[in-house]
RNA sequence: CGGGGUGUAGCGUAGCCCGGUAUCGCGCCACAUUUGGGAUGUGGAGGCCGCAGGUUCGAAUCCUGCCACCCCGACCA
């Protein structure tokens, strides 16, 4: 175990925050609520930004920015929304501080806002606002605009990176002038969101859409992913709403369209967010430290000289010259950490720490035989390998760690859903084997609401995959035509 | 907002019940010896003991008030 680190099995939660801040991912701010995201853990951060912004614009998507402040009035326009945000939301009353003669800063109460100012925690209002000016006819439409940006979300109960009162995310909203052409583009993004947390995280998810009590305020429909963490809850890792007219009409977005008839133009919303990187540390991680997947590890090989005189250093130096230009040649990371201030076997477990997934160690004994030391980070195991082909051999096996972590959490994910039939079932499971439980349910917010009550286990969604299944509902035995996926989530 | 906990050096802590010049570990600095899994020795620096009052000859310690943060719940991505 990393020292500093208190085991997964001990206090799981604890685990977890250990890790972020030993791995030096982030810290806490003097706001409550709030974090330090750290140079490493932005960077990785930035890597999912990469590979997104990427996705976005290969399906269509733009990017542009929108204000962090939103005029009040805005919010009471969908009323669901409202309702949906209005508990968590900061305001901004004043612009002015002053000086009140005793050395004291305080808030000017002449410099009071006319209207007060929400800082955002969503974007739909004063993007269809602005949306209005910019569609008059069909041929405006479709509007595919994502953007990136913080939000803030004045949350009761916070955790970094899984809920900050501040996170950042990308939001993406979409007008379109047909039903249709929304909930294709609805499923569109939540298939990118799916396939960047399978490819990139190395996190399985189930598809699915959320039931009406789990739905985003204003949407008609949200659908989601769902990722199982190793303590067998589930985290909702990407959403994808179709908002139907509801901002449209609340906004008076009208278009003419092909038939020269007036319509309420139909409206999509998406997002990620920095929640991604606790999901990444969660799900794959161990006592030792965070397992990063090879394809968004900051730092992918990370090279450490073990050497007693300045020229083995050297030796040793000109020797990983070569192999740090053939590894880049192939847009492999590389980190050559010649420090002598640190002994190798405290750069071994700071390596270790942050989840670099390739090691290679090299002594003046390699040097001789022509040989490195490789130590994978996902299954801890080492060898002593050629040097010759090296870089071919690195290549090969970050492909192999990425696809060793999917796997894992894969098959975590199958040995942790289970069918279940009976309420005592269901119950037993929480508590024994906690995970995604495929269950019957009746469809009404009612029975859910009692079971989550009773059990704080929520349906995390209804799966797109689904296959239909006379059955009974667990809690109350009505006819159920399909499983639903229930979990205890984050 | 309810429940629990904690504020003492950069970090983690002891001391508090029973008042008397603040303990230990990590880290930091210097030098030396070291370097294939978290080095060792010697020397050194670093403290408004969360804040404000009060009691007292004397407060980290007792009393009052306040503040902050963490954890658990309700709310949520």
């Amino acid at each position: 175990m990393s020292k500093g680190v208190v085991s997964k099995e001990e206090d799981y939660s604890q685990w977890y925050n250990d890790l972020v801040i030993k791995a030096d991912m982030a810290e806490y701010s003097p706001v409550k609520g709030c974090m330090i995201i750290k140079p490493y853990g932005y960077s990785i951060w930035e890597k999912m930004q990469a590979v997104l912004d990427v996705m976005f614009k290969e399906t269509g998507h733009v990017n542009a920015y929108f204000p962090l402040f939103i005029p009040k009035s805005f919010f009471s326009k969908e009323a669901s929304h409202v309702d949906g945000f209005a508990k968590e939301c900061a305001v901004v009353t004043h612009y002015r501080l002053k000086n009140d003669g005793e050395g004291n800063i305080i808030v000017d109460p002449d410099a009071k806002l006319e209207e007060e100012l929400i800082v955002r925690p969503t974007s739909e209002t004063i993007i269809w606002n602005t949306y209005k000016g910019w569609i008059q006819s069909y041929r405006d439409l479709p509007i595919l605009v994502n953007q990136w940006a913080n939000v803030v979300r004045w949350e009761m109960r916070t955790r970094l990176f899984l809920r900050t009162t501040e996170f950042l995310w990308q939001e993406g909203h979409t007008a379109h002038a047909t039903a249709d052409e929304a909930i294709v583009e609805t499923e569109q993004m939540l298939n990118v969101y799916a396939d960047f947390v399978e490819n990139w995280l190395a996190l399985p998810v189930i598809r699915g859409k959320k039931t009406a009590n789990e739905r985003f305020a204003g949407a008609l429909d949200t659908y989601c992913i769902e990722a199982l963490m190793q303590d067998g809850k589930a985290l909702q890792a990407g959403t994808s709403h179709f908002l139907g007219q509801n901002f449209a009409k609340a906004f008076d977005v009208k278009f003419t369209n092909r038939e020269n008839k007036l319509d309420y133009v139909w409206a999509t919303s998406w997002g990620v967010s920095t929640r991604l990187i606790g999901a990444l540390i969660m799900a794959h991680s161990d006592d030792a430290g965070l397992v990063l997947p090879p394809k968004l590890a900051p730092i992918q090989v990370v090279v450490v000289p073990i050497y007693k005189h300045e020229e083995e250093l050297e030796n040793i130096a000109a020797y990983v010259k070569g192999l740090t230009a053939e590894l880049k040649a192939k847009n492999i990371s590389v980190k050559f950490d010649k420090r002598d201030t640190h002994r190798p076997g405290a750069k071994f477990a700071e390596y270790e720490l942050k989840g670099v997934p390739l090691r290679v160690a090299i002594g003046s004994r390699d040097m001789q035989n022509g040989t490195v030391e490789l130590a994978r980070r996902d299954t801890k195991t080492k060898e002593t390998v050629n040097q010759e082909g090296l870089s071919a051999k690195i290549e090969a096996l970050l492909e192999e760690i990425q696809q060793n972590i999917y796997q894992k959490a894969l098959k975590f994910k199958t040995e942790n859903t289970t069918e279940v039939d009976t309420y005592d079932e269901f119950k037993r499971m929480l508590d024994e084997q906690p995970g995604f439980l495929s269950a019957h349910w009746d469809g009404s917010p009612e029975t859910e609401q009692q079971i989550k009550d009773e059990t704080k286990a929520t349906i995390r969604c209804i799966p797109l995959d689904n296959k239909l299944e006379e059955g009974k509902c667990i809690l109350t035995g009505k006819p159920s035509s399909q499983r639903v996926i229930f979990a205890r989530a984050y």
